[in-house]
DNA sequence: CCAACATATTAGTATATTATAATATATTGG
DNA sequence: CCAATATATTATAATATACTAATATGTTGG
């Protein structure tokens, strides 16, 4: 059952693997992606989750759903985000048990 | 059996998991340390295996070593490095679950 | 010892990221 | 409509990262 990749196809995956490592390689950044993995979140909700500036937690919302890993969908005044990439939450699973 | 933590636990979580993401956060240094995963290289045969230049080879393991994810030891001519942190071999081998 | 090889360090430039402040847009209750 | 609230965008300065070329150090066989 183990995978084994040639050389180009490691390339490609690091590659892919890394983008989403980096999205999540900040403190704040996991905090947010952690707190959604729990279930949909409001902006606000989220700032008081974080503690965070409002306009670091809308950029930080903003390069993660650039980058693939959440989704938001707008409802009256509010934003909802939540994750999207199912590989982020399983990882995000991992990286709680072996971490936390 | 959830490990619920609070907002100062998650605080250091955060910042300490993030570090180590943004450690394994670029495609090669992801390659070096799923090389590393399989077990202790020399950094020739590392450069063999990543077909990356000598100078960043050696600047990646530098940084790698420095931020805790692996050792070397120096024997003869060759400087041998394996993954240092256990945590981080839990990780690698979720993640190629994952994503491979 | 010295030539060749293995590895590490340094310096410099280009690019990316972070954080903050200021401003803009969208929605709703009154 | 307008004031208040929720969210997004822009500009900018500080810092960190990536990459390359050049040079330095350490080790060994002959």
């Amino acid at each position: 059952m183990k995978s084994k990749l040639n050389s180009d196809m490691m390339n490609e995956k690091c590659k892919e693997v890394a983008e989403v490592l980096k999205s999540l390689a900040h403190p704040q950044r996991l905090m947010i992606t952690c707190h959604l993995a729990e279930g949909e979140k409001t902006v606000s909700e989220l700032q008081e989750l974080c503690d965070i500036s409002q306009s670091q937690l809308s950029q930080f919302l903003g390069r993660l759903s650039r980058e693939g890993l959440i989704t938001s969908r707008r409802e009256g005044q509010f934003s909802y985000y939540k994750i999207k990439n199912p590989d982020v939450l399983k990882l995000l699973s991992s990286m709680q048990k072996i971490f936390c």
